[in-house]
DNA sequence: ATAAACCCTCCCCCTGGGGGGAGGGTCAAT
DNA sequence: ATTGACCCTCCCCCCAGGGGGAGGGTTTAT
């Protein structure tokens, strides 16, 4: 299957499909002639990983996944458990950061108000 | 004074200093030969930008700021407050994505726990 | 044989905020 | 006059994930 079908079927562009394939996270892809020749293991793949970017990875994240099922052929839980894991921990500290970011916001609003009440 | 005691008084690099000129926020920074001569002003403009920053606001946000300061020469205290709260609604909003993903995230877990149960 | 549809590589561009360094000019004081 | 400290411009680099397009080759069907 030629690269636009394989676009057409998982959603990602050509443009990404070979950027996928140039930092490693699509591996054996033959070639007939100059044209890359997909199979249905790519498109499994491709899905996996735009469904790991919409919940927020990153393709580097997704990486050791990839390569994983790749030379031992099974799906690495493990790996998986600590990446979503991990997530979960940046998620919650984020969440505590834009917190305390929006006291400070209302502090400085303040600081403000009682900088300018005579002036404005 | 020369750019280098400036960024020494505001923390801010000598990189950092020229950049901001460079996209307008510092303005009517004279030369000798071909030094940048600045003055108290200018150190003014440069902690507050720190402090913004500081506060997750992006130069870009600051500029209007900056801008109107200059052309009408007093603070914009009615933009400053609906950045304030643009940024604070923002927060909120990006709080509530997290949570969103968090949960998304336990569901992947589950889900991927139901679908390796007997062959790992 | 030729036209449509498809593909290839290569290069520059974007966001945001500068960092690193080359190569060279200048200023103040001794 | 020279030294050390300072400054200048210019260019490339980083992350992430590609987008846009130039310029050109290939395949497939008719």
């Amino acid at each position: 299957m030629y690269i636009g079908k394989v676009s057409e079927r998982t959603g990602a562009s050509r443009k990404a499909i070979r950027h996928y394939e140039e930092i490693g996270l699509l591996l054996d892809i033959s070639r007939s002639g100059s044209y890359r020749i997909y199979n249905e293991h790519h498109i499994v793949i491709i899905s996996m990983i735009k469904r790991a970017q919409a919940l927020g990875f990153k393709l580097s994240d997704i990486a050791p996944l990839v390569l994983t099922k790749h030379t031992e052929n099974r799906f690495p839980l493990e790996i998986a458990y600590s990446a979503i894991d991990e997530k979960r921990a940046q998620i919650k500290l984020d969440i505590e950061k834009a917190n305390l970011l929006d006291m400070e916001l209302v502090s400085m609003r303040e600081e403000l108000q009682i900088l300018f009440l005579d002036t404005e």
